[in-house]
DNA sequence: TATGAATGAGGTTTCATTCAT
DNA sequence: AATGAATGAAACCTCATTCAT
């Protein structure tokens, strides 16, 4: 019976050891200059064999996305996992993805591609359904949290979750977009503080979501 | 006299044309899978000549893409010419450029490219510093706006111009971005209200920067 | 032990059908004709492959033109063995070498290419040294029998077996040269026994390097 | 009248100018290597232009190999008319071809190309015709003179004189050719002296061709 | 006459992907 | 399962030549 699992297992560190090497690759040279070659060199296998592992070079490229996804979601869950209060939680969210943006950058850099769609012509259905599972699963956490803010009017009950989500989700992702591209610039020639500018950001955001009765008692919160 | 000026016509005639093409290409097919053959056999001429005019395939669409900067510049300038309130006019802004999402969908999405540094391998310096001056200009328009809502009071001095321009853009942006490659699903599936979620996002972030005095004068605008 | 083996002489069968197919078409179009589309198409290989056999369109043409090196050091070893005096085997050195010219005329005109330095643009440096090893070693032979006729008094050892040999070939080369252009032209219009020239002109410069004790030995061989 | 005579001045030097370009680009580059461009840009013309006077590259290529030709009949015509004896002026001819060779290199390399059949695609029939009358000047008087010694039984009768023309011509060429390739070669590797080379060909070539009267005559030429 | 622009052809290169073993 | 070889597509580039003014 030890067969067939031994085999199993070896292959998974196969698996494993080609997104290793993928990964190294993708993170020096991104995905257009990153080469199949290179890859299968760094991962000391034949370049055709990098193809019996996946069935593209969009799905390495999105399978090492998918472990960036991993650990923005062990973030996310040691981030709302402290016992404290819900808005708070919320707080230690957007946080966590502005951790994960400082630590992770070259995670955080995968999802340029993620995010436009004319570059996936060569993803397979199975990746587009694992991205797509992957997803949800960080979306559920966020709207699951919202729904509890809004259950204890910590949140105004007039707006939607999933709406409030992509909003915040939006307004954090544009601005860390931003300063990817931009941040010698606007640190050294326009003296912003980029820290400053997202938690900001944040604050004109979630104060808009919040009942009257909430600001009030979180006001400590947002100095 | 006019035969200099005359060649100098048809030269940006045929400037003219060539983007023509390109851009019927690039709407279709996107950067990764439109041609150099097929964009020249659209403008009907050979793909050398495509070459006399743009160093590369990524100029030629950046020169595109600057185009649509073109329209987004023009719906800024109408948005912000109708001698309303500043804070209206800043409403405006959020507006056109919600216009120029819905509108000229194809363009918006070339700022796709523009934004990942890691597909830009061969665009030229001189392209790089039109595409420059060009985003310039529209941050310019915004960022002069917002002066002139400081000074009036309508924004807090306590904020940066900058800083700020920046926050409205990025949450707008990165709404759109989401409801670009989610617009089916979230209308059909999710049932959510795009336009409403948008400005609304944006009545958050707008009224984080206005003083309190503000607030109650221009109340009426966020209903 | 075989799959190598196999593996390598089926790499070497390859590159002689890419040899094949691109001399056919030197052939007939001569180099600067001669397209590697073409040569692709005759070989019912991708023109990228090639490329992984040849460097460039001048090292295929070099190759080729190597296969005429080999034809002509057979011609000459084949020459050289009959065991006849050393003096007829240098007459039959010439006499191969306007076989050569007569039978080959397609390799023979490859030369041109090989000593117009102007044209070797793209040559590979493993290219060259290909071809300097082949051209020491059709040297190495003359220059042998030279040295072995000067040993056995039979050429004057007043003279330098290299000069010599270089002698020797130019007065035949330069002739054949000037023959392959004007075939026609002399023997139509100027009635030149082609076949006497060349053999007078090296009887001349035979007689030449000869001592005087050989010319009447051998003076039967120059009738 | 005069205005057609001036405008056919006027076109006359324009010719001249731009050979006299090219001429310096096609020294510099050779035949593959120079470009219409840079002929055009040494010219200071546009390079269309350079088609109104010449109709190819080749053409023009020819056209500048052609001034070598004079050059080396200027050579050929004083170093023939020194009132010497035939049999000298013969030998003269030898030492005029080697001046040439040494002295107009850049016009010697030329003549790689018009030896090249292969080469010639592009050459107009004027152009073709022009050389050929080029060549024959120069033929015609080598083998004038070649009569002249067989009249004088300076030469043997038996020998044909265009025949014995190429016979000398092939000997010097094809050696100046190989000297040309391998000049450092063989001066330095191999420590060939090649002017006596090139006189020792010449010599034995030449007492091939005389009478045993003229060689007892003239023995005190050939030491 | 002069020319700027256009062009077609083809060499070279790079790569993701596929094929045959 | 692993891989070396093949390949097709396309970018890039260069240039002689032609065209329209």
């Amino acid at each position: 019976m030890g067969i067939a699992e031994r085999k199993e297992r070896e292959k998974e560190a196969r698996r494993g050891e080609i997104l290793e090497a993928a990964e190294k690759v993708f993170f020096e040279k991104g995905l257009n200059q990153a080469t199949m070659d290179e890859i299968a060199a760094e991962a000391e296998l034949g370049k055709s064999t990098l193809y019996l592992y996946y069935r593209s070079k969009e799905d390495l490229y999105l399978a090492v996305m998918m472990r960036g996804s991993e650990v923005m979601f062990r973030l996310f869950m040691e981030a709302t996992s402290t016992g404290e209060p819900t808005l708070k939680l919320i707080r230690n969210l957007g946080d966590a993805y502005y951790e994960f943006f400082k630590k992770h950058r070259n995670y955080f850099r995968m999802y340029y591609f993620f995010e436009s769609p004319d570059l996936h012509t060569q993803v397979s259905d199975e990746m587009k359904a694992a991205c797509f599972r992957n997803d949800e699963k960080i979306w559920g956490l966020v709207i699951g949290l919202i729904r509890k803010a809004i259950a204890e009017k910590v949140f105004r009950d007039d707006i939607d979750p999933q709406q409030t989500a992509v909003i915040l989700w939006a307004n954090a992702n544009g601005l860390m977009r931003q300063m990817d591209r931009m941040e010698p610039y606007w640190r050294d020639a326009m003296k912003i503080d980029l820290d400053a500018t997202l938690r900001r950001a944040n604050t004109f955001v979630l104060q808009g979501m919040m009942t009257d009765k909430a600001k009030k008692q979180f006001a400590g919160l947002f100095e």
